[in-house]
DNA sequence: AACTATTTATAAGA
DNA sequence: TTCTTATAAATAGTT
C-alpha cells in the first residue's frame, strides 16, 4: 500500500522498522476504533514496540475488554470441590500435604497482590486503564471465590492429623493445615 | 474503502453490521499479523462481535503479550514482606487470623482454577488460544510468587499458637495457621 | 462467498 | 519527525 509492494517479512533496517511500526501501529488503532464505532463492537490491543515500549487502545477500555473476555472462561466453572480424592486416610493424606503446598505459594501471592493493587493505587502510572488488568482480576477472581470458600469447607475437616502434625518439628509452613476428606 | 465513502458511525442495519464486522475484523487481524512480523512486534487483540462472541489475535500470543503487558506491572512490585505488621503479640494474633482468613479464600480459588484449567485444557473450546488467558497468568503469578515464598516464610514463624490451636475446638479452616512475626 | 469500483492505508521520498 | 504522493490494499455495495 505504498510506492512499492513490501513482502511481509522482517524489517531489517533499525530506523526503517520504527517508521514502519509508527504509521502501521496508528492505522491499526484507528481500524479498531472504525470497528469499535461501525459495529458498536468492544476491542482491546496490546502491542509492543519494537524498541519494547508498550502501547494500547481499548474501547470501552482495556480494561472492560479484558474482564468480559477472562469473565468468559469463568463461565465454564465447574463447581467447586478441593481437589482431593477420596480414598482411604494415608492417600488423603498425601491430598492434604498437596493442598498444604498450595495453600502456601498462594498465601504469599494474595499477599503481594494485596500489596500491588495498593501501590498501584498509590501512584498514577502513565499507562493509566491499562495497567490494573491483573490486579482487578485477581481481586474480582478471589473475591468471586472467596463466595465459595463455605462449600469448600463443608467438603474438608480438619481432623486429628492437627495434633498429629503440631507434635512434629516444624519446619515450613508446609505442615499447617491438617485435614482429611468427609466420608459422606 | 468500497464502492462508496461510509460515514463512521453506528451500522444500523443487523445484518449489515454482521457482515461489516467479520470484514473488518478480518483485516484487523491480518493487519496485526504484518505489523508483528514487519516489526518483530508482540500484538495482542481482543473483540466482541455485535452478537458478543469473542474473537482473539494474538504473536506470539495473547498470552505471551498480556504476560508482558502486566509484568510491567509487577515491576512496580515492592520486596515481599507478609502484611503482617511488627507489634505486640496479641496485635500479631489479629494479623495471623486475617492471614489465615485470606489462606481460606486463596486456597479455594487456586483449588478452582486448577480445575478450571484442566476444565479448559480437555474441552478445547472454539476460541482456542483466547481462552487459557486467566488461568495461566494466575499460573505464572503463582509460580512466581511461590519462588518468594521462602522470603516469606522466613518472616514467619510457626510458634507454640499451632499447639494452643489444637486445643480448641476447631470450628473452620480459618484458624489452622498459627504463626507470628519473627522479632529480629 | 465472490466480485469490483472506490476509498483508504502506506512506502518511499522530500 | 511530518508531509506528500504514487501505489498497494481494504472494503461497501453488489451479485
Amino acid at each position: 500500500m505504498g510506492r512499492r509492494k513490501i513482502e511481509i517479512t522482517e524489517v531489517k533496517d533499525p530506523n526503517t522498522k520504527q517508521v514502519t511500526f509508527s504509521k502501521r501501529r496508528t492505522g491499526l488503532f484507528k481500524k479498531a476504533n472504525e470497528l469499535s464505532i461501525l459495529c458498536g463492537a468492544e476491542v482491546a490491543i496490546v502491542v509492543f514496540s519494537p524498541g519494547n515500549k508498550p502501547y494500547s487502545f481499548g474501547h470501552p477500555s482495556v480494561d472492560a475488554v479484558a474482564d468480559k473476555f477472562l469473565q468468559q472462561e469463568s463461565a465454564s466453572d465447574v463447581a467447586v470441590t478441593p481437589n482431593v480424592v477420596e480414598g482411604n486416610d494415608s492417600s488423603n493424606a498425601d491430598n492434604i500435604d498437596a493442598l498444604n503446598q498450595e495453600l502456601c505459594g498462594v498465601q504469599t501471592q494474595i499477599s503481594e497482590e494485596h500489596k500491588k493493587a495498593i501501590e498501584l493505587d498509590r501512584r498514577k502510572k502513565q499507562q493509566d486503564v491499562t495497567k490494573v488488568t491483573l490486579n482487578k482480576q485477581l481481586q474480582r477472581s478471589y473475591l468471586k471465590v472467596q463466595r465459595k470458600v463455605e462449600d469448600y469447607l463443608d467438603a474438608i475437616e480438619v481432623s486429628e492429623y492437627m495434633l498429629l502434625l503440631a507434635k512434629e518439628p516444624v519446619i515450613g509452613i508446609t505442615k499447617q493445615v491438617t485435614a482429611k476428606r468427609r466420608k459422606n
